[in-house]
DNA sequence: CCAAAAGTGTTCTTACTACACCCATGG
DNA sequence: CCATGGGTGTAGTAAGAACACTTTTGG
């Protein structure tokens, strides 16, 4: 069918944000409570309308900025995917684009949030808990953790999460928070400092990690792993 | 920002679809030609609004149907991404969720479509002539022949392109004609017949390709190639 | 000295590549 | 018999897993 000027139907487009970090060895989501109905109470991703003359994407950055302070140099923002059904808000016909953000851990607890009440909650609480996210938020949260998780596998994502310059290990810890499983830190050192454009040296060492100084480093400009890290 | 039931700005949802199949060993698109303004005259990629009532998936398959009379159980048929910048219509503001389908070739040439002139265009000479498609639909087409290309890697797509029973000569034609580029056919033969759940053997075989008779196949329950076949 | 984390070397195993070779059909 | 594509075997090489071992700090 072609597109034709009048009479088309009417929707509200809103976008939603899963905004993940690894806070206190878990992976965490940004979760806030609704002030009104429906779902009123309830935990529910950060979000709101696109405006008329506003680029969705941008309409994503903004509420990003709105929620957390972040600004886009700080995080990585992407578009997820855009949930459609007819119900999922009983109030009316709302077609969201959902975006995935990853921040590295904030050291002010979300900062500039104009909801009443908006926190970090691991995903596995929110996820396996009996009590469910508003709308269909489990849903959009559960395909953001998944794209996140697959994404570690073949780009350079995860320094995302880390807090630059950061060390090897700092690096591995996020994998090993996202992916839920131990990777072996010998062989780790070498995949990834290896990738060609993955790490860059600052010739500057840390020991805040304990033991023996590690070097710093900073993310390079290479966008895909060559090869990938893989999950066992 | 909390949503609000009132006072939404109203847009326009649409999907677009990008229709892929092999044919006469090339990868090509399905375009139809508009015939109003604007861009009258111009290929652009089938679509149409999504309907008040109707799931955007459910408005992606109607149209898939309506374009091409192929149902969902012969294609492959998944959610691309969103385009939403205000200008991308000069009409109004329209947001566009746009799918994939992956679809074998076709015995009769796009049946039942309503749109004035439809046909299968090879994606190289869309992309790569000076002729534009109509809207942001260049930039569309050649976000999902990237998705396509990379999906063949990991997952049993290719089969899509594929009728079945098919051999496992013409699944690797598919491979060829995705990415450009020639396969050893022995290693092809071994890793695709090796990977758990993607074939299944049908205990027929044909001579239809000239030389010695093939194993025909169909696909797997596989959802994910183990391991995935890579691209040199 | 000891614990802890960083980083290197080595071995074993697995997966991929390249290519030799045989098989079963049509013409 | 020969051309054509189907299918198997095998040797060489690259990458990953497991783990012994050394390094450099703090306490």
């Amino acid at each position: 069918m072609a597109y034709q000027a009048s009479d088309y139907p009417p929707f509200a487009v809103t976008v939603d944000l899963v905004v993940l970090t690894v806070r206190d060895d878990a992976l965490q989501a940004l979760v806030v409570r609704r002030g009104s109905a429906p779902f009123e109470g309830r935990w529910a991703l950060p979000g709101g309308f696109v405006q008329v003359e506003e680029d969705v994407a941008a309409a994503a950055e903004r509420e990003l900025a709105e929620e957390t302070g972040l600004q886009l140099t700080d995080v990585h923002l992407e578009q997820l995917a855009t949930y459609g059904d007819p119900r999922r808000d009983p109030r009316m016909r709302v077609v969201s684009v959902a975006h995935l953000a990853l921040a590295a851990d904030l050291p002010t607890p979300v900062a500039g949030s104009d909801a009443a009440d908006a926190r970090w909650r691991p995903v596995d609480a929110l996820l396996g808990g009996s009590r469910r996210l508003a709308f269909d938020h489990d849903r959009i949260l559960r395909d953001g953790v998944e794209r996140a998780r697959a994404k570690l596998e073949y780009t350079p994502l995860a320094a995302s999460f880390c807090g630059e310059p950061f060390t090897v290990g700092e690096l591995r810890r996020v994998y090993e928070v996202v992916w839920g499983q131990p990777i072996d830190p010998r062989n780790f050192h070498r995949k990834v400092t290896g990738a060609p454009g993955f790490l860059v040296e600052t010739g500057e060492t840390t020991t805040r990690q304990g033991g023996r100084p590690a070097q710093l480093y900073r993310v390079g400009d290479a966008t895909l792993l060559v090869p990938p890290l893989l999950r066992g």
